[in-house]
DNA sequence: AAAACGGGGCT
DNA sequence: AGCCCAGTTTT
């Protein structure tokens, strides 16, 4: 932005936002709530899935484990078990971990401050303020994909590689400080939207990086292993190699960086969920 | 700064 | 066949 941004321009840009929400703005199952733990839960599954694939596993990871303290006292392979079909595995160790951080540091109740909140397992900038203002209605900026093309798209119509660091100000400045909450939903919404049909105009953030391919990659693999020994608990290595094909060398990698990542553990040449 | 991390659905 | 996804952590 090499021009001032003035109130008309706030004015109007909150306006075409707005007008998009009150016509068009998602009812999902986490915007339903104010309770801190279902909100961080559907954050968490929110990273890097899309919203029709969570919307389910939300309803059904909250059904099995409805407060903080089920969370944090239940087997990590129930756990594991629930969140399969979501990928990024990690997200349901750091998430549990997570949980029995706050069970014993802050008596099973998360924090509202920002600070706080980033220094759990798995929450980083993003998932701290956007916990912040769900939960507790903190006005804090924050970009994530959606609220990033909304700005580029509108802001930064004829630039190219535009850096969050430009943006950021931006979302402060346009911030709604009464409602954030509402105001975050209708930025997202609108961002959705905006990619439907056309180009996705998060192309052209200087962050954005296409996904290489999962078919044939170890992405696959690990997940491979993770499902055969959360279906046959205590499997040896020698079957996992028959099992999946898989070389010696790449299977033992993989194997000692779940074991590093606490996923699993092994015990007399036996695989077992952590 | 870049790589690693799952999986499914839509074009 | 490619693109996308309410990011975080490790290298």
């Amino acid at each position: 932005m090499d021009t001032p941004v003035t109130t008309e321009d706030v004015n109007l840009f909150r306006n075409t936002v707005l007008d998009h929400y009150r016509t068009h703005g998602r009812r999902l199952p986490w915007r339903e709530t104010r309770d801190p733990y279902a909100i961080l839960v559907s954050e968490i599954m929110l990273q890097q899935t899309q919203v029709d694939r969570v919307r389910e596993k939300y309803l059904e990871f909250l059904a099995v484990f409805p407060t903080l303290r089920d969370l944090a006292q239940a087997e990590l392979s129930r756990v594991l078990s629930v969140w399969q079909g979501l990928g990024y595995n990690r997200r349901a160790v750091s998430l549990q971990q997570c949980a029995r951080v706050v069970l014993e540091r802050f008596h099973g109740t998360l924090p509202r401050e920002v600070v706080e909140l980033e220094s759990l397992p798995g929450i980083g900038p993003y998932t701290a303020r956007a916990v912040a203002a769900f939960a507790f209605d903190v006005a804090t900026p924050f970009i994530e994909t959606n609220i990033r093309s909304v700005f580029i798209q509108h802001f930064f119509p004829d630039r190219d590689l535009v850096r969050d660091a430009d943006i950021l100000p931006l979302v402060g400045l346009t911030l709604d400080r009464d409602d954030p909450r509402r105001w975050y939903y209708a930025l997202m919404d609108y961002g959705a939207h905006l990619k439907r049909g056309r180009a996705n105009p998060g192309r052209k953030s200087a962050h954005h990086v296409r996904q290489s391919p999962f078919r044939g990659s170890n992405r696959e693999q690990r997940s491979l292993i993770l499902r055969s020994i959360l279906a046959e608990p205590g499997v040896t290595r020698s079957r996992l190699e028959q099992e999946l094909r898989l070389e010696a060398a790449l299977l033992a990698r993989n194997l000692e960086q779940l074991e590093k990542e606490g996923f699993i553990r092994e015990e007399s040449d036996r695989l077992w969920i952590a």
